[in-house]
RNA sequence: GGGCGGUUAGCUCAGCGGUUAGAGCAUCCGGUUUACACCCGGAAGGUCCUCCGUUCGAAUCGGAGAUCGCCCA
């Protein structure tokens, strides 16, 4: 029966079938009650408002290599994936959604915008999914999860009930960053600095009762407004006489203080600065040392407010102009310089951030913080690049507490119920109930329990998206309660994540889950084990990938073109630890390439089975086969037990590729595994390719197609077996990287009944008995051999397909037997007609206009035909050989003459040294020798 | 201002104390080898950014500088 496999590889149909495949028979999901030791990654939850960019694809494809890799290796795998609601993200998009009717959410109220958010999130949100399922991801979908779904909406109750008991959650007004666009606070890691052109305006401030100024720098002069002093350093003599007096301030007409504080830097502008307490953090901080008034001059909006006096109502930035301008009137602009200067813009919205003094809650984070350092610097978590461990205990060294609340209705709102008396009072309890289909806190306080009043409201404000992303890796497991999920999967084996948010997220898990899990030790309770961050993919001007700059790139786009598999692959092998990524076409081509190869090799055992079953049958004596030959099928040579007994021995002479490749297979085993191990996935991917393409394609299979249609039997049926099974090993060697493809090829060997899919057969161990270093050694030479051929027959320009006849020359009996038994394959191989093999050195044996000559220390390959050669170029090309080689051995001598060298070098290094040299020193010997003949003949 | 990373072949990148520094792509030469032209065979191509140091030995470790980029303030 003819294997029907089309010619060219077209990933398209096999990779939608697949991805289907997997997903509708939960080929992933993780049983608790299997065996093997567990393995648990989370994913990273992307937010439900996106799409795919190729930052996830990266993301992905290296997890998935992980726990593909580890599955395969017979743990308990879980991959638990999930969707963050990512509060100000999304309220953002439906924001904008909403504006194009010229609708704010404040039209529409809390719970209608809450109601609409929901509806955008049913129809919009979610995408990811699909396409993570569209690109392989080998989640455990049964146990996906949501931030804002009930469950985790209790974990979230949980963790704030209990921090808030335990007095690390507080709650005041104090200086944060607002985003007037958003209007909500944002927390320091929220606000992106950006480097933009900007101005200094100096001012004129009028000291009071006399004819002098101050001159105070500000880059945002709409601010000073709001100032209540003007500071000076305490030590700074052009100043001495002016603490204690005052200015008066411009505009306003305000008696602001001049005031000393040795936070002032003398050295920055004239060495006197304005004081706004509540529109600057430093302003803020010596505002409070000083008792300084604190006026917020600006509405929620950006606007400036009833404060700002006349230009109350104004936009900030017309604000700013207006006031310049009014300032410049009065002749109290000292000057304006241009200057760049970095400002803060909300990450979301890149509207302009505004330092602002607002009512927030608060997280203490020094304590947590430090239990973090703790487990990182004891090992508890390994972080990978190890660089990135310094980066981490230096945020933990200098953290803020973190501002927890925002201003937004899409997020968990806070469970705190303010009575009038001005008590706060949690919930109950962490307990939710669902209300329209959606969770919320359910043991809500009734009472005051210090007045006794009964009209408590709820506090307005949501918790920061990060803070139930905090608790993802083991909310998503069942947590507070003690669930199979949690006893089995946590701590998670690892986290794989961008370092962009080592801060954000990564940081912050490790607080939360040393501080709210139960395990009795640190290491029970830390989130992961081992911390791998891995690059980002940028664009070629090194800019990070982003949609809203224009700059993503849509992956499903590319695997339209390409194939997944060849994007996975192109992608993790440029995924080595550190470097961030450019995406590069001719990477993705050569790595389409590379999947069309490995079709083509199958294709072409395939193909060959069934001409050899067909002359089999017909006993055709045209294809070269014996009538009294026996049919070879499928399953007889490739049936899974057949596979699991290989390498067959193959009589006669043909056995050395046999051994050899199996013996590459353990090594590549190895080192592939080994690479994994390390995240180092560029260096599996190219162990691989170099396998699978260098030396099962381009050396073993064309090693023994002869034996594939060999009229012995025996040797036609062991050659059979071995490079199926040997496929077979290829295939799972490359599953992790090419799920598809691999799975698309092993479902066409014979599988037993029920057979599922290669993502649950064994990854490639190395055996023991593969390990044959006499083989690789033996097919190290006869390779130098024929590509030596090849290149002579490239060199004299030979009609590739010319078969001429060669001298081999060689030292030692052992080696002479060796190309003796593989004579077939060399000739063939080096398309020669014969190869006369002689003990000993040309030298002698050579005769008039003797061809081309390529020597090794262990051969000399001469190829004489009859017509003349290129002497000149064959003559430079020797000497410019003979000037390398002695520039080589010169360097090599004079280090071995070096005592210094000799006496305090290991001895294996010296030694191998002396080898070495007196291999040079043989191949110059050759060297001048040919050149002595050339020059004679 | 502080910290981190890059600078290696024309391009994109490996290698990070001890072979004549590698790969893919591009280039050049030769091929319709019935698995694959998304292919096969061959070749050419490098002051490993600069300087100083450590070392028997440095692309690899340390310091300084140049340059590009990132993060934090």
């Amino acid at each position: 029966m003819p294997r029907e496999i089309p010619k060219a590889y077209e990933p398209q149909e096999i990779e939608e079938r697949w991805a289907k495949a997997w997903f509708d028979e939960k080929l992933f999901r993780a049983e608790n009650s299997a065996d093997g030791p567990p393995f648990s990654i989370a994913l990273p939850p992307p937010n439900v408002t996106g799409s795919i960019h190729v930052g996830h694809l990266l993301e992905h494809t290296q997890i998935d290599m992980l726990v593909r890799w580890h599955r395969m290796r017979g743990n308990r795998t879980l991959w638990l994936p999930g969707m963050d609601h990512a509060g100000i993200g999304t309220q953002y998009v439906v924001e904008r959604e909403l504006a194009k009717q010229n609708l704010r959410r404040q039209d529409l109220g809390r719970e209608e915008f809450e109601r609409r958010v929901w509806q955008w999130k049913g129809e919009s949100g979610g995408q990811i999914k699909g396409q993570m399922i569209r690109l392989g991801a080998s989640c455990d979908w049964t146990r996906e999860h949501f931030t804002l779904e009930p469950k985790l909406y209790r974990a979230v109750l949980e963790a704030f009930l209990r921090l808030y008991r335990e007095g690390l959650l507080y709650r005041g007004p104090y200086m944060v960053n607002w985003c007037p666009r958003c209007e909500t606070a944002i927390s320091d890691l929220e606000v992106v600095h950006i480097e933009q052109p900007g101005k200094l305006w100096h001012l004129r401030y009028p000291v009071s009762g006399s004819r002098e100024f101050l001159i105070v720098a500000t880059t945002r002069p709409e601010t000073m407004l709001g100032d209540t002093a003007v500071a000076v350093h305490p030590d700074d003599e052009r100043y001495q006489r002016y603490i204690g007096k005052s200015v008066v301030l411009p505009l306003m007409n305000r008696e602001i203080p001049i005031i000393a504080d040795t936070y002032v830097d003398r050295e920055f502008g004239t060495g006197a600065v304005k004081i706004t307490p509540a529109h600057d953090p430093n302003d803020f901080q010596i505002g409070k040392r000083h008792n300084l008034p604190e006026i917020d001059v600006m509405t929620d909006d950006g606007h400036m407010n009833a404060a700002a006096g006349k230009y109350a109502g104004s936009d900030r930035f017309d604000a700013r102009k207006r006031i310049v301008s009014d300032l410049e009137a009065l002749g109290l602009i000292d000057k304006i310089e241009n200057i760049t200067h970095a400002v803060g813009v909300c990450d979301r919205c890149k509207s302009e951030a505004e330092p602002r003094i607002s009512i927030q809650w608060f997280m203490t984070m020094k304590p947590l913080a430090d239990a973090a350092t703790k487990a990182v610097l004891g090992g508890l978590i390994e972080v990978v690049p190890e660089n990135q461990r310094t980066v981490l205990l230096n945020w933990y060294a200098n953290i803020h507490d973190w501002c927890i609340s925002r201003q937004l209705w899409w997020g968990h709102r806070i469970p705190i119920w303010h009575c009038e008396c001005g008590e706060m009072v949690p919930a109950l309890n962490s307990s939710v109930e669902i209300v329209d289909g959606h969770a919320r806190a359910a043991a809500i306080p009734v009472k005051c329990p210090k007045c006794g009043g009964g009209k408590l409201t709820q506090d307005p404000d949501v918790l920061d998206t990060w803070f139930s992303s905090s608790l993802w890796p083991f909310s998503t497991l069942g947590w507070p309660d003690d669930t199979p999920d949690l006893r089995t999967y946590y701590p998670t084996s690892l986290l794989v994540s961008g370092y962009d948010i080592l801060f954000l997220w990564d940081s912050r898990m490790i607080m939360m889950g040393l501080h709210l899990t139960k395990g009795a030790a640190p290491k029970d309770r830390v989130p992961f084990r081992r911390l791998y961050l891995h690059s980002l993919v940028r664009t070629a001007e090194g800019a990070k990938m982003s949609k809203t700059k224009g700059t993503g790139v849509d992956p499903l786009q590319l695997t339209q073109q390409y194939g997944t598999d060849a994007l996975r692959y192109m992608l993790a092998s440029m995924a080595a630890p550190g470097t961030d990524i450019i995406l590069s076409e001719d990477r993705i081509l050569g790595a389409r390439a590379f999947a069309n190869k490995i079709w083509n090799a199958a294709r072409f055992l395939f193909v060959n089975l069934d001409k050899v079953e067909a002359a089999g049958l017909t006993s055709d004596p045209a294809a070269g086969l014996p009538a009294a030959r026996e049919i070879l099928t499928l399953d007889e040579l490739a049936a899974p037990e057949i596979r699991a007994n290989a390498p067959y021995p193959v009589p006669g002479e043909g056995a050395l590729a046999h051994r050899w490749i199996y013996s590459r297979l353990a090594a590549v085993s190895q080192q592939a595994s080994s690479a994994l191990d390390g995240f180092r996935f560029h260096e599996a991917c190219q162990s691989i390719y170099q396998f699978f393409w260098g030396d099962f394609c381009d050396w073993y299979i064309e090693w023994v197609k002869p034996q594939l249609t060999s009229s012995d039997r025996q040797v036609a049926l062991a050659a059979w077996r071995n490079i199926f099974a040997a496929l077979d090993a290829a295939l799972r060697l490359l599953h992790p990287v090419m799920p598809f493809l691999t799975e698309e090829l092993w479902h066409r060997l014979p599988q037993p009944a029920g057979a599922r899919s290669i993502a649950l057969e064994k990854f490639p161990e190395p055996q023991p008995r593969w390990i044959d270093t006499a083989a690789d050694d033996s097919m190290a030479i006869l390779q130098e051999i024929v590509v030596a051929a090849r290149n002579i027959r490239a060199e004299m320009k030979l009609d590739p397909r010319k078969k001429v006849a060669a001298d081999l020359f060689v030292t030692g009996p052992m080696r002479r037997t060796l190309v003796e038994e593989n004579m077939d394959a060399v000739l063939r191989l080096a398309s020669l007609s014969e190869l006369r093999v002689t003990s000993g050195h040309p030298g002698a044996a050579s005769e008039k206009n003797g061809g081309i000559v390529r020597s090794t220390a262990a051969f000399d390959l001469r190829i004489a035909y009859g017509e003349a050669i290129d002497k000149q170029a064959e003559i430079a090309r020797l000497k410019k050989k003979v000037e390398e080689l002695e520039k080589d051995i010169k360097s090599k001598q004079a280090r071995l003459a070096d005592q210094n060298f000799t006496s305090k070098a290991p001895e294996k290094i010296v030694d191998a040294l002396r080898a070495t040299l007196e291999e040079r020193q043989l191949e110059l010997k050759k060297l001048h020798d040919r050149l002595k003949q050339l020059d004679r003949d």
